[in-house]
DNA sequence: ACTGAAACGATGAATGA
DNA sequence: TCATTCATCGTTTCAGT
């Protein structure tokens, strides 16, 4: 996790791949105006430096049985142990995203279940994990945008 | 969006490709044992059927100027025009996702900017959006999980 | 639907500017 | 940091089963 100094190549890099994570080396090379061999130093150290985390192949959820989403609210106890609900809630395969969030101690968590029924269960995996007062689920009834693309400081130039 | 019948070979390549979006054909191939061409096959059947929606550069925002994340409850009037707030909101870059959900005619929006002070500019430009009532944001300290990989059947096979 | 072969293109390393 | 070159490997097409 070294801190590399960004520039603006970087950034166009970055622009292409976030828009499309499986365009090789060698057009994203043409697109910049660059050798392959560049591009490939580039994007190889901006993995090394954390920058680039990773690739994910996006699938279509409602197709392979998770068609329901919900963000749910979980209030835990103050103090000792409320980190390490985190931890737990992050293992269930079916809770996508987890984040603590300010003002009332609690987390706020992304379901991707079957249905409700399979809601209901989760939500009562939820409750035994020892410091969890209450939750509170809100059911997603259409995902109008889906996406993890931040805008970059190179778009506007 | 063809509706194609998925069987166990589909979903072990696409509990492959979840993990990691940049594995080649080659290599899925050697896993579930089957020749390059056959996988690239199923792979291509798979994108234009749908289930494949796309393939995700996964950056770290916090080092490209996105270091908050914030969720936005974004209560719009009922009737005419709520749908197109949606649209609306799904313009914005800094909006990572909009999802319209149940109770209270709102929507949940995730939001994702440099700073406080981002925030507030962007919670403004959401007050110009025609039937918007009230907004309600919450701050993410911490994000323990985040990611998009959703349990397959195959999974516990 | 899958295999195997063959042509093509990309990857990745070495070298040097 | 980038360009060039080149061996290696992956991609992709196609004929055959």
């Amino acid at each position: 996790m070294n801190n590399r100094k960004i520039d603006n190549l970087d950034l166009e890099i970055l622009n292409i791949l976030q828009v499309d994570g499986k365009v090789s080396n060698a057009e994203i090379a043409r697109k910049v105006g660059k050798a392959p061999s560049a591009v490939l130093e580039r994007v190889r150290k901006l993995k090394q430096s954390g920058i680039i985390k990773g690739y994910e192949c996006i699938v279509d959820h409602k197709a392979l049985g998770s068609g329901l989403t919900a963000f749910t609210s979980i209030r835990v106890e103050e103090g000792v142990g409320a980190t390490e609900v985190g931890q737990r809630l992050a293992e269930f395969p079916e809770v996508l995203e987890v984040h603590y969030t300010a003002g009332r101690d609690s987390y706020l968590v992304k379901v991707r279940v079957e249905d409700t029924e399979a809601l209901q269960a989760t939500l009562a995996k939820f409750g035994t994990l020892g410091p969890v007062r209450d939750t509170n689920s809100t059911i997603v009834l259409t995902t109008v945008k889906e996406s993890r693309v931040i805008p970059l400081p190179g778009d506007d130039k």
